[in-house]
DNA sequence: TTATGTACGCTTTTT
DNA sequence: GCGTACATAA
């Protein structure tokens, strides 16, 4: 059996292409992934290459579990044709079994296949010690990786903490995303400054510059780091670059359009060594090899860039005509939509100006109608929908509940939709939303997991240093984090020292005491413990576990159950990485999307962002929603560049289905709240052919021009409010959020910073800070040979020596 | 130090 | 209409 067979003349290019670079433009449905899992099988089977040596990007983790599957498929029943001589459908299940183990071992466990930023978190883990920073920061391979929110805080904490900003004027979410989107593009705070003017930006600069070196005291990165600090590192460090350059030799890339400029980097230094690539010409074993499609791309909030993929021919490629062009490949067929449907798509996409002319030609037969519908609110919407559900499967005995989904432009839309599915009982699942690593309890347990790694680790300390309640409050931890950034160490550093805790602790000195005795008495055990029993240790020695018992509530009891499920996705996580330790446990749970955990193959219906259903196919989609100002977004009316995303993005939607399309949307929608708002049809289900539509067909005139306008309005006002603002400037701190924190000197027995002192066992040292004022007066002391020391003046052994 | 009240802002999309 | 974050009381 060759990888080839069954592959149509431009699949069988893209699988059969083995060296130097190779674009493959993949309309919807054209078999990219097909060809993608061929061509690694063709590679390893066919040109001889070592499994270790490929690296593939996908999408999504779950993405990657199931070309890692497929692949192994592909492989075992070609084993068992030499192996055996027989088709793998008749061997029996035991050798099947033993066939798929062996290809797990010898090389689909080998592959390097997942997410940029789960390959790179893992490529991190082997070298990111060796890595120093221009302004001399640092990590070790124990670092934690932050969450979105763990960001957000941190960033906050600057800006309101620090910097004394007020935080209504210098919206931390913003510098944020500020910051987000400069490493994104591969920018540093010098490079970003360059980027920036006027006082706003500046603070931007700072912002960023000081939430790096908060990253780094926390021994943490957020998830744009993953995929920046690699590029840093390979820039500086010529051996760590050439190791990793002669180790991957072939590299692929799924959803190429939606790669970013640091992605762009990071593949670049991988490929050609750190060369331009238009110079670049040591093919001989290598090969780079790209798929995707421009007019799929939907991520350009996170800096995705789909003029990336349109330069590769500039690049890598051979820059020849697309008829002569030997590094270019298009997939134009499409199997999976019927005819009217792909034809409607084709209609919507055409309304873009910013794309690579390309038509989708259909193979399939015409089928059905596409059908509108119009509903008076989105209950309303939520009920035709279901009930169309019902009367679909009344006519279709074969109909499965698994081949429905019902597509939306924002996560709140769900909520109407799984109501009237619970009304009449009919069984779904929502992608996205809220994820599972998201929960309170999962990520309390986790923070403790993440502190017994990387002790360095604040944020994750500070969560849980009171959960459960130790009587540990506000003031003292303020005190014990004056005391730690004053000297430059982590608080845990503080916190473990009992002779500092005895000193600052006041009345909470117990409560830190035990704390510290826990996670000690953690830490020790983590040696020789896998991830699962380190959970349920942590779940049980802590008091959490007790503490949800003895709450004895509904709320409490789910919240056992989920710690539960997290013991669970260990345990799978341990048997899917035999050497998989608690560090590579956390990473995958940062890095773990609601997407992925999902198990879609369940019968049940799928509701999900038209953003997670990429990639994705369903016989029946329901496409909800279609309003102006809801899907297009109301931040892309006036953006034409941002309406363009949002068409691509019904162009995704649309190309999801394979048998049928229904569209609806809603003359009056509740926002949030009470607020009934109404709503005209969306500018999209205008530009669809009438021929290929049904029903309630658009009517785009008076109305929809009114609502426009006072749309157009309504984000005039809004812009003006920003410019407002921006015009007011953030000169200094507001009076309201100025907070004098004064150590000064303090009175009575003066303790002065630079005095000498004598301790009866640590001997001579020297005074480095004091803390608070009045009564309560602590001092860190230096002493020779060892870190600075917190010590109660009024009870350490302690002389001043003159 | 913890428990309770209340204002606010949130809804674009995600690794 | 919901959860969070901050303010105020016990």
């Amino acid at each position: 059996m060759s990888f080839l067979a069954g592959l149509n003349d431009a699949q069988r290019k893209a699988v059969d292409h083995h060296q130097g670079p190779l674009l493959v433009v993949a309309g919807a449905g054209s078999g990219k992934t097909r060809a993608l899992t061929h061509r690694i099988a063709h590679l390893i089977g066919a040109h001889g290459a070592d499994p270790a040596q490929i690296l593939a990007v996908t999408f999504t983790n779950k993405a990657a579990r199931e070309m890692k599957d497929r692949l192994e498929l592909l492989l075992a029943q070609r084993l068992a044709e030499s192996q055996y001589g027989q088709p793998w459908s008749t061997l029996p299940p035991v050798d099947q079994r033993q066939l798929r183990g062996r290809i797990f071992r010898e090389v689909t466990k080998e592959l390097w296949i997942g997410t940029f930023h789960s390959l790179f978190a893992r490529l991190l883990r082997f070298d990111i010690d060796k890595f120093r920073d221009a302004e001399g920061l640092s990590w070790t391979r124990q670092f934690s990786i932050y969450d979105e929110a763990d960001a957000q805080s941190l960033v906050k904490e600057i800006v309101t903490q620090e910097l004394q900003l007020d935080p209504k004027r210098f919206e931390p979410k913003k510098v944020r995303w500020a910051i987000s989107n400069a490493k994104n593009q591969g920018w540093l705070p010098d490079q970003l400054a360059a980027q920036v003017d006027g006082q706003r930006g500046k603070l931007t600069v700072e912002t960023y510059r000081r939430y790096r070196k908060a990253l780094a005291a926390n021994n943490a990165l957020d998830f744009d780091d993953l995929l920046l600090l690699p590029v840093q590192l390979l820039q500086q460090n010529e051996q760590i670059r050439r190791y990793w350059h002669n180790r991957f030799r072939h590299v692929l890339v799924d959803e190429y359009q939606d790669t970013n400029r640091t992605q762009y980097e990071l593949i670049k230094l991988l490929v050609t060594d750190g060369r331009e690539p238009e110079i670049f010409d040591d093919w001989q074993g290598r090969s780079v090899f790209v798929v995707g499609d421009a007019d799929q791309s939907i991520y350009s909030f996170r800096a995705a860039d789909f003029t990336i993929l349109m330069g590769f021919q500039d690049d890598f490629g051979d820059k020849a005509s697309d008829d002569a062009t030997r590094t270019m490949v298009k997939l134009e067929e499409n199997y999976r939509s019927t005819s009217t449907i792909l034809e409607a798509a084709n209609a919507l996409i055409a309304n873009n100006t910013e794309r690579i002319d390309k038509v989708l030609r259909a193979t399939r037969g015409e089928g059905e109608l596409i059908t509108l519908t119009r509903c008076d609110d989105e209950i309303a919407e939520a009920e035709a929908v279901v009930h169309r559900m019902r009367m679909l499967e009344a006519a279709h005995p074969e109909l499965r509940w698994g081949d429905v989904a019902v597509l939306y432009r924002t996560n709140a839309q769900s909520r109407a939709i799984e109501e009237s599915l619970v009304r009449w009982r009919i069984p779904y699942i929502v992608v996205g939303g809220l994820r599972f690593y998201d929960r309170r309890e999962i990520k309390d347990v986790l923070a403790y997991l993440r502190l017994l790694v990387n002790p360095a680790d604040t944020v994750s300390l500070l969560r849980v240093i009171n959960v459960p309640k130790r009587g540990i409050g506000k003031t003292t931890l303020q005190r014990l984090a004056d005391a730690a950034n004053q000297l430059g160490i982590p608080l845990w550093d503080v916190v473990s020292d009992a002779e500092a805790v005895r000193s600052l602790g006041g009345r909470s000195a117990k409560g830190l005491l035990q704390f510290c005795e826990l996670i000690n008495d953690l830490q020790r055990s983590i040696q020789d413990q896998i991830p699962s029993e380190m959970i349920q240790q942590v779940m049980e020695k802590s008091g959490y576990i007790s503490e949800l018992i003895a709450e004895a509530t509904d709320e409490a009891e789910e919240r056992r159950r989920n710690l539960q499920e997290l013991v669970n996705a260990a345990l799978q996580y341990q048997e899917e990485n035999e050497e998989g330790n608690l560090e590579g446990f956390l990473a995958s749970a940062a890095l773990a999307s609601d997407a992925d955990s999902k198990d879609t193959a369940a019968d049940r219906v799928t509701l999900m962002t038209l953003h997670s259903s990429k990639g994705l196919e369903f016989p029946l989609v329901f496409l909800v929603g279609m309003e102006q100002g809801l899907f297009p977004s109301y931040r892309s009316l006036d953006d034409p560049s941002s309406l363009e995303e949002e068409r691509r993005l019904c162009y995704v939607g649309m190309t999801r289905a394979k048998e049928r399309l229904f569209l609806s949307h809603a003359s009056e929608r509740r926002l949030w709240g009470g607020m009934r708002q109404p709503a005209v049809p969306s500018l999209f289900l205008a530009e669809l052919p009438e021929g290929l539509v049904q029903g309630d067909l658009p009517q785009i005139g008076g109305v929809a021009l009114r609502r426009e306008r006072r749309l157009d309005r309504l984000t005039r006002v809004d812009r003006d409010d920003n410019q407002r603002i921006k015009a007011g400037g953030v000169s200094g701190a507001p009076s309201n959020a100025v907070r004098r924190r004064q150590a000064g000197p303090a009175p009575g027995k003066a303790w002065v910073v630079g005095d000498r002192v004598v301790h009866s066992s640590f001997g001579e040292g020297e005074i480095t800070h004091t803390f608070g004022s009045g009564e309560k007066v602590s001092i860190a002391v230096k002493f020779v040979g060892m870190g600075p020391k917190i010590l109660d003046p009024r009870l350490a052994p302690i002389e001043p020596l003159e």
